[in-house]
RNA sequence: GGGCGAUUAGCUCAGUGGUAGAGCACUCGCUUCACACGCGAGGGGUCACUGGUUCGAACCCAGUAUCGCCCA
């Protein structure tokens, strides 16, 4: 054995390791491997645009641990990582960070450069491709130091198979699966009401929405029962501003108040449209006067108002969120139009101010606004709220309009191994609840481009029903920079020519297939064959609707099958006060910080305390803690090692040596058994406590022991029981402590720990009870009796606020027969650990000790 | 409003039918030849509450409360 330090620390440790596990190479996918010898990891890719905060290194620290497992199970572990930079946040990120907005209109500039100063208050102005080109100069930038900390973790991943969900390979993939699902009829185009963020302009689907609670005020307006009349019919709305866009107003069918008007018609204040009055169960009788105003569209109800009744569509909200600048042709008349005038332009809030002045001077409104709190649609990243308005976009499948499809993803659903399993219902609950199918189109610009072009007939209109598509062996393209197959250039935007489709495809509609793009379908058939269906994806639970979910879909339409048997999902981290963390609160540590103060392994093991699927506390003290264990590791090590006790091949012939082995191999049953079901907090739990109880008992009582003459059986029995131990414990803790062990493991064997065996309980067999040598030596309660008379032994000393050396005269034992002939065989040890004497023993039912203090001399 | 989870020592958490546990913190000790970033010992809990099942409940069942999250 060569390289013991006389005073080992854990500085540096993490640079060294990291260093010498990149030169070796050791986590680098072996593809020789078959698809069962293999395990494979469906790693998240992290936001590049973002910043890796506490609960990155949390929930990545649980996959390295399994990662770290299967490998030393025997699996050639497929584990490979990504960068997300695509979307919103790349492109806002850039705007900020070069002080640059895109405007698709503008040519190409191959000069630009970067504003020395950039201001974000006052973007300059540049093309699409000059954007996009800044966006992948910003993400290679941030993609160098979120490796930098992986490494510094210690994640065992496989740094030649990295992938970013932007570069070719990934706009390949989604191009290719986007053609295959419009091939089989899963994709396909409508103009329907579309939920609109006016901040981005942009299209938002089912899974990006959320509700916030707002303050708004029901306005009670009149709406008259005929021409001139002065009978009037009250409603109350939230958005008096679309009176305007008025198609109807409804009731519920068994509303006595209104039953009479059902069937007739009214007339819009002011604007003097005419509107039906219909009746439809989803109007609440409760609410406001009972009667409601149809618009289009003020709501989600008001969208299937439209579609269930059948009414007309009466737009007056564009893209930008204000209302449009025309008078509508609905709208006739001098006061009316001149009425219209006034509010178009305005942004809805400015329009509703005007609304409601010009309508309260009419005598068309009834009393005080009255103030409500009510659920908004929000899009998850915007900050105003989503108009609806009427668009053409591309939809995916997904089960939300066929429920022979749903009830399929359903099935996959309850086909998954779900870590934890309660997590399955968050999937029930959502593919049970969806209204629509996926809408995947968006109007943004920093994203993979919807393959398709349109031809344009004679009139220069394109012909939305027969999208041209290119060839497999095309891809990945630009339409808007490609030309079709087979046309000429030059009849771009020309009557009997062809257009691109103008949108890019949602970010969900690429990371959907992480798998696919991290494991080489279509571009490495051999890699594919080897790693799909992968094994384990690893995320967390606010994205099961959308991560999880769009991945299943598109595995279950593409190769109909999982793209996984197991899902592990993460908790979250919790601030002292139990609030989830965030930036906004500013209670948000660096990891580079974290990691340098407390050592990795110290942070990983307050990771991997962290049980599966459980909200866990951000912990400084857990990894005070982690960083004692760490070095506790090392000193122990350095002790039984420096001892001599090297040799695992050494007969084991004493009884507490062999009860030790007997507890050891009970503890590797039980860890492995936890890991096997994901739960390596159980398992380190479980090796933590006996590697403490194996420092602090078992080898305080074999120290004298293991000291003596090498040839003495008894001396090579403890050493032989404390290099089996030693070396079984680094082993466990491995996957969670990789640098510390690695650091132990190089003082005395060959390669790397994290390429050695996982243990078994039968690596090193502990005597059996035929041994006539040890009797009753496969007896693990030994050690826990044998502990319990020590403790007592200390108990008298730490009283008497004497030395742990002081000597004991004499040690009498009380208790059933078979614990004493236990204690007896382990009475030289229990002497020399204690500097007892003697010992006196004495039959009968409770265990009683009793200590007497030598004199002391001094 | 619907669903899921949590509630155990001052704190962070284990513990799925058989005498309430760990670490931290606290108290009192110990310069023990691996470790003072250490070692030893000690004090500390109506297991949220109310019922039920059971010989026996922190654990199973029903309900209540509080907190968190997901969905509407």
């Amino acid at each position: 054995m060569t390289g013991l330090p006389e005073k080992p620390t854990i500085a540096g440790i993490e640079q060294r390791w990291s260093r010498r596990w990149e030169e070796s190479g050791i986590y680098r996918f072996d593809r020789t491997k078959t698809r069962d010898q293999v395990y494979s990891i469906d790693t998240p890719p992290p936001t590049v645009s973002g910043s890796l905060h506490v609960g990155h290194v949390f929930s990545y620290t649980h996959t390295d641990c399994i990662a770290r497992f299967k490998r030393m199970r025997g699996f050639e572990v497929f584990y490979p990582m990504g960068w997300d930079d695509n979307g919103l946040p790349t492109e806002r990120r850039v705007q900020n960070y070069f002080g640059v907005r895109c405007d698709p209109s503008l040519p190409y500039d191959p000069d630009f450069t970067v504003p020395d100063e950039p201001d974000a208050k006052n973007q300059i102005p540049i093309s699409r491709r000059n954007f996009v080109q800044l966006c992948e100069r910003l993400t290679v930038e941030d993609e160098v130091v979120f490796e930098q900390l992986w490494r510094q973790l210690g994640l065992s991943i496989d740094w030649t198979q990295t992938y970013q969900t932007i570069d070719d390979i990934a706009r390949t993939a989604s191009q290719r699966a986007f053609l295959d699902n419009l091939a089989r009829g899963e994709a396909y185009q409508s103009e329907a009401p579309t939920l609109w963020d006016v901040t981005f302009k942009t299209a938002v689907a089912q899974a990006e929405l959320e509700d916030r609670e707002r303050e708004g005020a029901y306005h009670r307006i009149g709406f008259s029962l005929a021409a001139g009349a002065t009978d009037r019919v009250w409603i109350e709305t939230t958005r008096p501003e679309l009176l305007a866009a008025c198609v109807a107003l409804v009731a519920h069918p068994d509303d006595a108040r209104y039953a009479a008007l059902f069937g007739s018609t009214v007339l819009t204040p002011l604007f003097d449209v005419e509107v039906p009055v219909v009746a439809h169960h989803l109007a609440d009788p409760e609410k406001g006067s009972g009667i409601a105003m149809v618009c289009t569209f003020g709501d989600l109800t008001d969208v299937t108002w439209w579609r269930e009744l059948q009414l007309p569509t009466r737009p007056i909200i564009g893209w930008d969120g204000r209302i449009l600048r025309d008078v509508p042709d609905w709208i006739t008349g001098a006061q009316p139009s001149a009425l219209y005038e006034h509010i178009a332009g305005a942004t809805a809030h400015t329009a509703k101010e005007r609304m409601v002045s010009a309508l309260t001077e009419a005598g068309f409104v009834e009393g005080e606004p009255r103030k409500i709190t009510h659920p908004v649609k929000f899009f998850e990243k915007g900050e105003r709220p989503l108009e609806i308005v009427t668009t053409r976009q591309w939809y995916l499948t997904n089960g939300g309009r066929n429920p022979e499809l749903r009830e399929q993803l359903l099935e996959r659903g309850r086909q998954l191994r779900w870590h934890p399993e309660h997590m399955q219902v968050r999937y029930e609950n959502w593919v049970e609840g969806l209204n629509g199918d996926w809408l995947v189109s968006r109007q943004r610009f920093f994203g993979v481009p919807i393959p398709v072009w349109y031809p344009l007939d004679e009139t220069g209109q394109p012909r939305y029903d027969s999208p041209i598509v290119p060839t497999a062996d095309t891809l990945p393209i630009d339409p808007s920079s490609d030309t079709p197959p087979g046309l000429d250039p030059a009849l771009r935007g020309q009557p009997g020519g062809f257009m691109a489709d103008p949108d890019v495809m949602d970010t969900w509609a690429t990371s959907s297939l992480t798998p696919q793009i991290a494991g080489g379908w279509q571009r490495d058939t051999d890699l594919w064959n080897r790693i799909f269906p992968m094994d384990l994806r690893p995320q967390a639970h606010e994205i099961i609707r959308t991560w999880l979910f769009s991945t299943v879909v598109r595995s279950h339409l593409e190769f109909d099958c999982l793209p996984w048997t197991d899902v592990a999902i993460s908790g979250w981290i919790l601030d002292p006060d139990r609030k989830k963390m965030s930036k906004s609160k500013g209670n948000v540590v660096t990891p580079v910080d974290l990691l340098a103060e407390h050592g990795s392994d110290a942070v990983r093991y307050w990771a991997a305390s962290g049980r599966p699927g459980t909200d866990t506390a951000f912990d400084v003290g857990q990894m005070k803690i982690g960083r004692r264990l760490a070095i506790k590791i090392l000193n122990a090590s350095r002790f039984v090692l420096g001892n001599g006790a090297t040799d695992t091949n050494g007969a084991v012939t004493q009884p507490l040596d062999a009860a030790l082995l007997v507890n050891l191999a009970d503890l590797v049953i039980k860890a492995t058994d936890a890991m096997e079901n994901y739960n390596y907090a159980r398992a380190l739990e479980l090796t933590e406590t006996f590697f403490w109880s194996f420092t602090d008992d078992y080898v305080e009582l074999v120290k004298e022991r293991s000291y003596g003459d090498a040839t003495d059986p008894r001396t090579v029995s403890a050493r032989a029981t404390l290099a089996i131990t030693l070396d079984t414990l680094l082993r466990l803790f491995a996957p969670v402590l990789p640098f510390v062990t690695e650091e132990v493991w190089s003082w005395w064997r060959e390669g790397s720990i994290h390429a050695s065996a996982w243990p078994t309980p039968d690596d090193r067999s502990p005597p059996t009870t035929g041994d006539a040598a040890i009797p009753g030596s496969v007896d693990g309660r030994l050690l826990g009796d044998v502990a319990t008379v020590l403790s007592a032994i200390r108990r008298v000393k730490s009283e008497a606020k004497v030395s742990m050396k002081a000597a004991v005269a004499s040690v009498s034992i009380h208790g059933p027969q078979d614990l004493l002939d236990r204690i007896k065989m382990a009475e030289p040890d229990l002497a020399s650990a204690g500097r007892v004497e003697s010992f006196t023993y004495s039959v009968g039912e409770e265990m009683v000790i009793r200590s007497t203090l030598a004199d002391v001399t001094d």
